[in-house]
DNA sequence: AGCACGCCGACT
DNA sequence: GTCGGCGTGCTC
């Protein structure tokens, strides 16, 4: 007898076992997706193998599957290998993880299926509006080829693939005309296809020519075609500084494995922020290419899904999730950006794409490349281990952009500029005078959001404080005066009076981007200021806003991490960064690398033009090694003090750590809970392994609950999967939430 | 996570 | 007398 085992959609560690009946035995294979009873209701799962033999249940209990949703798996051996394999990594429910890999469209069929089998399904195809393409084609023999504006579209259509009308019409005037010309030659068919409203692919690109490549470029590139020539799984780290080729390296490396047949994903730490990636790699390898961003509907990410995975599609560009695209024959993954944080997802399945993209391409024989201008000392610590290729790219990609001068502006000696604003010194507010004076764009990074990050009482010292987290409400001026926690949704109108003394001194204290955007607008009446946060661009709005930037809308652009990320904005000569200081005290033992790698990076917007740029960095601590190093762009240094560091306090790379978080509404049950839990985990760890804490977290409460956590930190991973699996194994009554984060990022 | 069951308070 | 609060246990 046979039996299939399935991933439910519940938090539970094990698969639960079903019986075949006859008639479905033949579609029902690891990957596919199943109709099964679970309890009293129907849920969707995923098979994960078909098993010969006597189930692990008793046979009374086992139900039979019901359906068999789809014609073929919806995962591949490859894709559903590694999802368990990525489960049982971060001791996360299968059920979970599944979904990891699933589009949206393909979880809703659930009720679809509930409530009429299997009939309905089809009809997800075709909802939405139509669009009118004009599709090449083949031309009949002996036809005179069009001239004018018609070749043109003709040359763009055949270039970069098939295109929306409308937007052909954008770019030449005549397009309707002449398509309609085109398709009575015989030159394109009109097709209508699904509206998208995909602004990755709104405007046609016009095809790039590849640029020669340095000699570096070519080295690094050598290495990885080889590499991918020799279907052996392999790892590289590409170490370039900002501005010095590395997406030319990874467009060559992904054309290089489509053109031999295999599939690639490059995943970006923000896919909002990279419509410039996005479109050099549709310039050069044309619009067959899934960009798999938040701004879709259900529809178009179904589509890419399946475009995907039947092969026609080879390409996937994308954020972290991008990492699970079901790309066939999967021969390349590039992760630009690696030390980026975002890489990691901190709710749910706590995977990190950059480590599960090793681990992927790892076991489907594939190549990995990972990049970046400051690499995490994780993948430095993997050169060390020589499970790293390390490929170094020295100089930045044009003779004539020079790494720019930073100079550190030490505020304990050097007051406030003219503006009386400390966050704006002296010197800081000559150099953005004379970049105004030359024409030439500022940016200026300060990592907080909001006018003012405390309000406090001058009359009773009470600061205003979030009535569900243990932070301080932050100002908000925008609009109506607000005082917003930035933990929960929590928002409130700025009181006129004390609301524990009734005094009228409230006082605003410190600055954030609004403050500064407003600052520098009086002190700069005639400059264009704009600013760039969460509070001004959700979405797309980021790369409007960019997009003005860089057609020189904008003169000075304030803005939080955003600013820092990958664009390339020519005209940029003065980068400025209001307060370097602020993440070096956090509680966490990257503090230090952040604020590095931060540096480096911001300081890598400047001068990537013809001009040379200018960095001030603005710091209480201008001797602080990931500051002075920064100021000198000394990656190498850094990274040896700070590995030393590490070792010598034994965290990451050179243990292996988890935290166990613990919340609940009352403290005591949740501080309870923690002790019994962290005496579990030390009871059950190895020798060599151990627990620190419980202790409550730097963020004692948040969202109304309190929160107690502890590390289990071992040199090997397993002892720590011993401890964390026992702790899972007597888990906390449902007062309390209880979190397993395997390699936390954030400590808080 | 859902969804039952079950056991105590305030209501038609 | 029942409606409903949420603590507890189970799901192949």
């Amino acid at each position: 007898m046979s039996f299939a085992k399935v991933a439910v959609p519940v938090p539970l560690g094990q698969a639960f076992s079903y019986s075949i009946p006859d008639e479905l035995s033949a579609e029902l294979v690891p990957g596919s997706r199943v109709l099964v009873e679970l309890g009293r209701r129907r849920v969707l799962g995923v098979v994960l193998a078909v098993v010969e033999g006597e189930p692990d249940v008793e046979a009374a209990k086992l139900k039979s599957v019901l359906a068999v949703v789809d014609r073929e798996p919806v995962l591949s051996e490859e894709l559903l290998s590694f999802l368990i394999e990525l489960g049982r990594y971060y001791l996360a429910p299968l059920g979970e993880v599944m979904r990891l890999a699933l589009p949206q469209v393909e979880r809703s069929a659930k009720h679809r299926l509930e409530q009429q089998g299997l009939a309905g399904v089809e009809a997800l195809e075709s909802v939405g509006r139509l669009v009118r393409f004009a599709v090449p084609v083949e031309p009949p023999p002996g036809g005179a080829p069009p001239r004018g504006q018609a070749q043109e579209i003709l040359d763009q259509l055949r270039s970069a693939g098939a295109c929306e009308v409308s937007s052909l019409a954008k770019r030449w005037s005549s397009a309707r005309g002449s398509v309609k010309r085109l398709e009575a030659l015989g030159f394109v068919r009109l097709e209508s296809r699904s509206q998208s409203i995909d602004p990755f692919f709104a405007e046609p690109v016009e095809k790039d020519v590849a640029p020669e490549l340095t000699d570096a470029q070519r080295a690094a590139l050598d290495a990885i075609l080889a590499a991918v020539d020799g279907r052996q799984p392999a790892a590289f780290l590409l170490d370039g500084v900002t501005g010095s080729g590395k997406t030319e390296v990874y467009l060559r490396a992904v054309e290089h494995a489509v053109r031999s047949g295999s599939g690639a994903i490059i995943l970006v730490p923000e896919i909002a922020l990279t419509p410039q990636l996005v479109a050099r790699f549709r310039a050069r390898l044309g619009d067959a290419i899934a960009v798999l961003h938040s701004g879709l509907t259900d529809l178009e990410r179904h589509a890419m899904w399946r475009s995907l995975r039947d092969g026609q599609v080879q390409i996937a560009i994308g954020a972290r999730s991008a990492l699970f695209a079901p790309v066939a024959r999967l021969g390349l993954i590039c992760v630009d950006e690696e030390h980026d944080g975002s890489f990691k997802q901190e709710e749910g399945v706590r995977y990190n794409a950059r480590d599960m993209a090793l681990l992927r391409a790892h076991r489907a024989s594939a190549v990995c490349v990972l990049g970046s201008a400051t690499p995490s000392l994780g993948s430095e610590a993997l050169v060390r281990e020589r499970r790293l290729g390390r490929l170094v790219l020295p100089g930045r990609a044009r003779q004539s952009a020079e790494l720019p001068k930073v100079e550190l502006v030490d505020l304990r000696r050097i007051g406030p500029g003219p503006g009386g604003h400390k966050l704006i010194s002296l010197p800081l507010y000559r150099a953005i005078e004379a970049t105004l004076a030359a024409g030439q764009q500022t940016i200026l990074f300060l990592n907080r959001r909001g006018f003012a990050p405390t309000v406090l009482c001058e009359a009773c010292g009470a600061t205003m404080q979030c009535p569900n987290c243990a932070v301080a409400l932050t100002l908000h001026r925008r609009g109506r005066p607000t005082l917003r926690c930035h933990y929960c949704d929590y928002a409130c109108a700025l009181p006129e009076v004390c609301p524990s003394c009734s005094a009228q001194k409230l006082s605003e204290e410190g600055a954030g981007t609004e403050r500064i955007e407003g600052t520098l607008a009086e002190l700069f009446p005639t400059a264009r200021v704009a600013r760039l946060d969460r509070d001004v661009a959700g979405g797309h709005k980021s790369a409007r806003i960019l997009d003005r930037m860089r057609s020189h809308e904008i003169d000075v652009l304030v803005g939080t991490q955003m600013v820092t990320k990958g664009h390339d904005l020519p005209q940029v000569t003065l980068v400025g960064v209001l307060n370097a200081d602020a993440a070096l005290s956090l509680p966490d033992f990257r503090a230090a690398e952040r604020v590095f790698q931060l540096l480096v990076q911001v300081a890598g917007r400047a001068g990537r033009g013809d001009s040379p740029g200018q960095v001030l960095i603005q710091t209480y601590q201008p001797e602080h090694a990931a500051i002075a190093l920064a100021a000198n762009h000394d990656v190498r240094s850094f990274v040896d003090r700070e590995l030393a560091a590490r070792r010598e306090l034994n965290y990451p790379p050179f243990a292996r750590i988890a935290l166990v978080r613990v919340e609940a509404v009352d403290e005591r049950i949740a501080e309870a809970a923690a002790e019994r839990l962290a005496d579990i985990a030390r009871r059950a760890v190895p020798k060599g392994a151990e627990v620190v804490g419980p202790a409550a977290a730097p963020l004692a409460r948040l969202r109304g609950r309190f929160r107690y956590r502890f590390m289990v930190r071992s040199k090997e991973r397993g002892p720590l999967r011993t401890a964390l699996l026992a702790v899972l194994r007597s888990p906390p009554d449902r007062r309390v939430r209880l979190t397993v984060d395997v390699d936390p990022m954030s400590m808080l």
